[in-house]
DNA sequence: CGTATTCACTAGTGGTCGCTACAAAAATGA
DNA sequence: TCATTTTTGTAGCGACCACTAGTGAATACG
């Protein structure tokens, strides 16, 4: 869905794309693609997506602005690809846990258990790229896109939580879409708290009282 | 604290303003301040503080660039004395719950209830505008200052809880940081729920939820 | 070698940003 | 009436925004 974005070349069959090694005609490109895909993401992650200028950028992937735009389109399509690589690199413990945990429980507690490590990181900025990098965005469609990004996250609790209910790991009246919500709720705030300055232990503390909602322990 | 900021003439005692009656030398402001304050106020609240240029504002408030200049400041100013009016008009509602309910934990139910209701009430933006409004800005002393008044908020729902913990009406063993900063993270869970979507409906059975944690009903 | 192809760099584009100089307009005080 | 004071609208300031035309450099192909 998001691959032959433009300004990306198309990686043809065959020829395994050696690291050092030049493949294709004419001047080869002169900066590691991730490396500044990587600086790109840090950037939008602690200064979100319109606060952080194409200069900024071309800054901080030291590359030039003809470069930025050959590689990764305009700004819109760098920021959408450093969203796909954000949640590939940093977002997805949310729904390993949901998935791996043997029910819904456990997988929420894990997740904000890791939501407090993984918000307070050292080396990297504080909090949810997805819940903050497109706040008070004036380009509607990326507001929109990170905003649909948080609603199906919580959709996704909703249905393990469901799913619980249906085989009897959870009571039968229990509400699944409050509680996912409670819990996306608890996490974006969460975020925040990081952002504001909270600590990993506090932030764990605060789960811990978060926890204490579900039925049974 | 934020009276004779620059652009405001000093009210001179004696003879109060009245309305529509001129008062000092020269041509009279054809505008409303208050007004006009509304107006950046709601823009302010809706698009955030960079989101919002100083040409919506004008537009908005239906004066000149030269006329917001000359009564509220720059921007920055304009934007204070907003965060101001939003404390007194919209944002006081959590103080209130805190000081006129018996109880800390009567007071944080009332608080999440209100929340539920504010964030979500028709005919203005949704969620809280000291929560949102400086998400991102690049202007360091803005995000700043909203940030610490997010955090004086969680440290005064500390100290209402920590009075329930001295005078014995909670146990002892409460961690009255921790249960401030969850109950601060929910209300900041769901400014940003209300921003996304979730109705009044919502985040009500989401406040249900967070209440259960609390020691007693 | 020459040619085709792709990239990098310089130097901009038009547009918007926050903000203001200037002078006409509208009030008061003498 | 005339001078003073303050607000108003026009018009534009320099700085930054996202973005790109155009030229030369660096590679592969033939």
């Amino acid at each position: 869905m998001h691959s032959m974005v433009s300004g990306e070349k198309s990686e043809r069959s065959g020829a395994p794309a050696r690291s050092g090694a030049a493949r294709t005609r004419g001047r080869p490109r002169s900066f590691d693609r991730a490396t500044a895909l990587e600086a790109a993401l840090l950037a939008f992650w602690e200064h979100g997506y319109e606060a952080t200028s194409v200069s900024d950028l071309t800054r901080v992937m030291d590359i030039g602005a003809p470069s930025l735009y050959a590689a990764f389109g305009d700004k819109r399509s760098l920021f959408e690809e450093v969203v796909q690589e954000y949640g590939a690199r940093y977002g997805s413990f949310g729904d390993r846990a949901l998935a791996e945990e043997p029910t819904a429980r456990a997988g929420v507690e894990r997740m904000l258990r890791e939501a407090a490590a993984e918000y307070t990181a050292p080396g990297r900025p504080h909090g949810c790229l997805v819940i903050h990098a497109a706040a008070n965005c004036s380009t509607a469609e990326v507001e929109e896109s990170l905003r649909e990004r948080r609603n199906a996250n919580i959709a996704s609790i909703e249905r393990r939580i469901g799913a619980d209910v249906a085989d009897g790991a959870l009571p039968p009246d229990t509400d699944a879409a409050a509680l996912a919500r409670y819990t996306g709720a608890m996490i974006q705030g969460m975020s925040q708290q990081a952002r504001d300055g909270a600590t990993r232990a506090e932030l764990e503390a605060l789960a811990e009282i978060a926890l204490a909602v579900w039925p049974r322990g």
